[in-house]
DNA sequence: TTGAAAGCGCTAACAT
DNA sequence: ATGTTAGCGCTTTCAA
């Protein structure tokens, strides 16, 4: 590719770069007539703007650093994608870092990003605690919170109002007859996992059941965490439900079942977090609570996009509603 | 953040210019005298270099675009959990650009991250011919293929032996027993559907049973594209077993058996592309050729890496083996 | 062993 | 309605 520069384009338009420049970002009237040529001399050299150039005289990368915890869990992928969408058609690149749960790494992907001045940050934070990454985050990058929260956060976030959800899919339970519900939670620093706890407390509490802790367990979010989870608690006398709080754990616990024959709803009823299509052809086919998964990642792109143009302070914070969706496995 | 630049940082430590920039980058012999002075002074001012101003002048990003069709389908995620993780720790990041399997959106996007000067590309693209997209390739921007190799690709590729895989699938499905058995493609103009349909006729031929080409339905390699399949397949006389060739199509084909309430296998049998946890649960747990998804990224990363630094044209193409995992729906 | 200075390609203030 | 030009922060050639 024989990189031209504007210099080019300009000759051959037979006007100044100004010109040029201005033609590409609208940033001032060209008649038409010049405007034209421009255009036209652009198409001709195959002309492609060069971006180190735009950004270091602008100061503007235009560019998104999303930090997120796993990049191969679908609920996280399917946030990207409302992400990449809304922020590519406003000429907006993503850049994207894994942190596999591992606050060290967010941390340096933070700065690494921060180092390279993107105009924004989408983060999933594994912090407990807001101060634990305040120091390494720049004021004047602005920043929006998806899914978690941590303690203390100040910034703008985008979640869903998961203490509700669970409160609710807690309660059918309840209403179908069952009082001894465990719990699999996931990492215990995590904000979604206190509210979710809360929302299975507060239900057991409403309908006056006793909370008895040997019925919570503590998941890591993964797999094995579902797997050894659903293990225990199936120990516990007279248990015959549990919620399990995401995805893969869902499907650890649900392995194990099958592995032991412990058939669902008859023996355990479980409702677990989050939908997808394979959801439908379980055996049995999973009832779940369905997150806003692509509208989270939209709104966040919004709530981003907006604190950059405006440079507005103000809040953007959204809690989305989610959906229970009520199938054969409770 | 008070962004400070080069020469601040000169002026602080009584240097030049050029020889911070030396330190920073241990390109000339600096006095240990004068690096710890120069190295005090970035320390003090907090200095973190412009990463456009670097780009602008070195012509190098230390950037990779990633473009993939679908960044939700777990396959894609997988993958690039193994670029990611590969990438960083030898310091590059990574731009992401979704395709949504639209052609005109990969040009798009290939364009952007050549103007963005990338060091480099890796590409699951939707053309099906090399010409379609080479026009816009960039020929001093490395670039590996991955998954799908469009016809006429001379570049460097990682992707699976799945013309093999699909025999030997197809094979175990002759062994059973079966004779009619159904095929459901991804969309046709994608190499990787072309050698899967290779697999399946071969497989057909080698057993002396005639291809009825009444049994290759197209899906679109989505979840609605295998769940019209499967309608559609089952209309045909005789048909006991069928192979689906790729994750999302394989959840339709069995959520439309599930609603119509005929049974895996016995009614008929299935096996699917792509393994993931899921596939153990679901009803029956799914039979499957198994790609080695991250390590398809971590390859990908290795030659592309391998490409910017030596600028050795040879070629790193690889196709990686895959396995067949028996479970009960087949 | 180090410095001076040109210039990467672009934007935008200032001119006209 | 358009042109001139300084300069963003850095790397690197040439010179000392």
């Amino acid at each position: 590719m024989p990189t031209n520069s504007i210099r080019e384009v300009a000759t051959k338009a037979g006007v100044s770069t100004a010109t040029v420049s201005h033609v590409i970002n609208e940033t001032r009237f060209v008649a038409e007539n010049t405007r034209q040529k421009v255009i036209h001399a652009m198409d001709e050299l195959d002309y492609t703007p060069n971006f180190a150039a735009k950004t270091l005289r602008s100061q503007q990368t235009f560019t998104i650093g999303l930090v997120i915890p796993d990049i191969s869990n679908h609920f996280f992928t399917s946030v990207v994608k409302g992400i990449e969408q809304n922020l590519y058609q406003k000429g907006y690149q993503l850049l994207v870092g894994n942190t596999d749960e591992k606050l060290e790494l967010e941390i340096e992907k933070l700065k690494t990003f921060q180092a390279q001045q993107v105009s924004g940050i989408i983060l999933a934070s594994s912090a407990e605690h807001y101060q634990d990454i305040e120091p390494y985050l720049n004021l004047n990058t602005p920043i929006v919170f998806i899914d978690r929260i941590p303690d203390g956060t100040s910034g703008d976030y985008i979640s869903v109002e998961s203490e509700k959800a669970v409160y609710n899919a807690v309660q059918l339970l309840i209403e179908r007859g069952h009082e001894r519900i465990g719990m699999v939670t996931g990492i215990d620093t995590l904000s979604t996992t206190r509210e979710r706890i809360n929302g299975y407390r507060n239900a057991l509490v409403h309908s006056r059941i006793n909370v008895d802790e040997n019925l919570i367990f503590e998941g890591d979010s993964k797999f094995t965490g579902g797997y050894h989870a659903a293990e225990k608690l199936l120990t516990q006398p007279g248990i015959t439900a549990m919620f399990v709080a995401n995805n893969l754990m869902t499907i650890g616990a649900c392995t194990y079942f099958k592995e032991y024959q412990i058939t669902i709803p008859e023996d355990i009823a479980i409702i677990g977090f989050d939908d997808y299509e394979w959801a439908k052809i379980t055996d049995p086919p999973l009832s779940v609570i369905k997150q806003p998964v692509e509208k989270i990642g939209e709104k966040a792109a919004e709530a981003l996009l907006h604190k950059i143009k405006t440079d507005d302070s103000g809040n953007q914070s959204i809690r989305l509603p989610t959906e229970l969706i009520l199938r054969e496995s409770c």
